[in-house]
DNA sequence: GCCTGTCCTTGCGCTGAATCAATTCGGGTG
DNA sequence: CACCCGAATTGATTCAGCGCAAGGACAGGC
């Protein structure tokens, strides 16, 4: 909600937090990741250092291998994080949605790019000073580190998805993750918003935009999906769990 | 160096530390890992919780989804972690060598099963009295952050290693990877050491034990690699660079 | 309305790695 | 030493997914 913010009367902390409230309504914060866990006091600083910004479709805005300057938090969008190999090769590490943060592991320069699937808002933080709120806020640094291992956590079980799994079960996953994703920000439907091109899946799950392509068919073919433009609908959700689940 | 525990006066650290050393000898914990960055208070703490203990090859430790009682650090051997389909498919998500943590998620229950590839030295924390030692020291957490981060940048590329590139490259960066390795625990070497078998490599690269044999085989026969029981001698370093670089 | 560019789908032949099937190697053990 | 057993290698064959190319759907510009 990016009108919310011009709408607000200027002394209210531009994101639309009140005092009191342990929820950032602008940054869309989710419980797993900072926000939430913050009380008042550590809310009002983030607020403190918050620059709002958005990137429009196609737009890279981290780019692998510069000095890390900045922490995002993706309010609105979706944006895709990949590495690139010298001859073209592309491997999307993952999709950072309403409510995620990028660029948090405090390392000099990030590993990775990143750029807008569509139109995105983000909120920016100077790293320098994430960084100082970070080691004067252990509570926060706790999250962060929540955070970061949750991450961790989801980067393994994708290894073991590229690693391991048929076209089929990675694109049955793959929809299944959307859908729980989409869930926790817009609650549960039977339609997957899939804003990013099948090439952005295909990298994502180390694949071709062709396999892709034709397991997803298959999949309609089997009446187990519906295909409709930049999304899909779930007809049978047993059947896309048990192929799907590990 | 399980040795030098035993040989140590019972009123020093198990460990060997000295006072006022900031590297913990027995634990071997590396820079980037913990105790490196501890001064020495805090590695006091660490060595009044510690736990020595050893699994013999193959010996599972950790079960994945069992809760998580422990934190554990290699000091001795090597450890491969993994996750296991319901149908035996097994994805190999790293191996813990010396200097290594494991189940630093701070997750009720573990994500991965863990076990010993050769005979193996741990030091093992019991979860509580670990977590409430990062809760009280928040340098303690800020390095235990980047670790993880850390271990999330690995992750990473191993996800592009295994989405995007060939057998021929994915054995290639195996072998300079452990080679790195070894050479920070050790110091440089041209021969790698592999105590793990060709099936944990495969498992870890997303391939076979036929493609992992067949590949280290064209190595060889290339000129690049002498195979050795146990281990790999490098012969030609620039080529088999050029093979695992991006 | 038509042209153009981009994305997606589909068909088809190809190929890198998987799978199946022997050997071979090497380290115990009696 | 001969035997055994698990690990590794090697060979033959298959196949899932790739790569290329053609065609279709759709959006934007004029």
């Amino acid at each position: 909600m990016t009108e919310a913010i011009e709408l607000l009367p200027p002394r209210v902390h531009a994101c639309g937090r009140q005092p009191g409230d342990n929820y950032c309504d602008s940054c869309k914060v989710r419980s797993l990741a900072v926000c939430a866990a913050l009380g008042a006091d550590e809310l009002g600083e983030l607020d403190d250092i918050v620059h709002h910004t958005h990137a429009e479709g196609k737009t890279t805005f981290i780019h692998q291998g510069e000095a890390a300057e900045s922490v995002f938090s993706v309010t609105e969008g979706v944006v895709r994080l990949y590495k690139l190999l010298s001859d073209g090769r592309r491997q999307i590490i993952g999709f950072a949605m309403p409510g995620d943060f990028l660029g948090l592991a405090l390392h000099n320069r990030y590993g990775f790019s990143a750029d807008a699937v569509d139109n995105v808002a983000l909120c920016r933080f100077d790293r320098r000073e994430f960084d100082s709120l970070v080691t004067a806020k252990p509570h926060f640094l706790r999250r962060l580190h929540e955070f970061a291992t949750h991450e961790l956590v989801i980067a393994q079980e994708q290894m073991t998805l590229i690693g391991r799994r048929s076209a089929e079960e990675r694109v049955a996953a793959f929809l299944v993750a959307m859908r729980e994703r989409w869930a926790r920000i817009k609650g549960p439907s039977v339609t997957i918003q899939l804003p990013m091109q099948r090439i952005d899946m295909a990298d994502y799950l180390g694949l071709t935009i062709e396999t892709v392509s034709r397991t997803l068919t298959k999949l309609a073919r089997d009446g187990i999906i519906l295909i409709v433009p930049e999304a899909v609908r779930v007809l049978d959700e047993k059947r896309l769990a048990s192929i799907a689940r590990a």
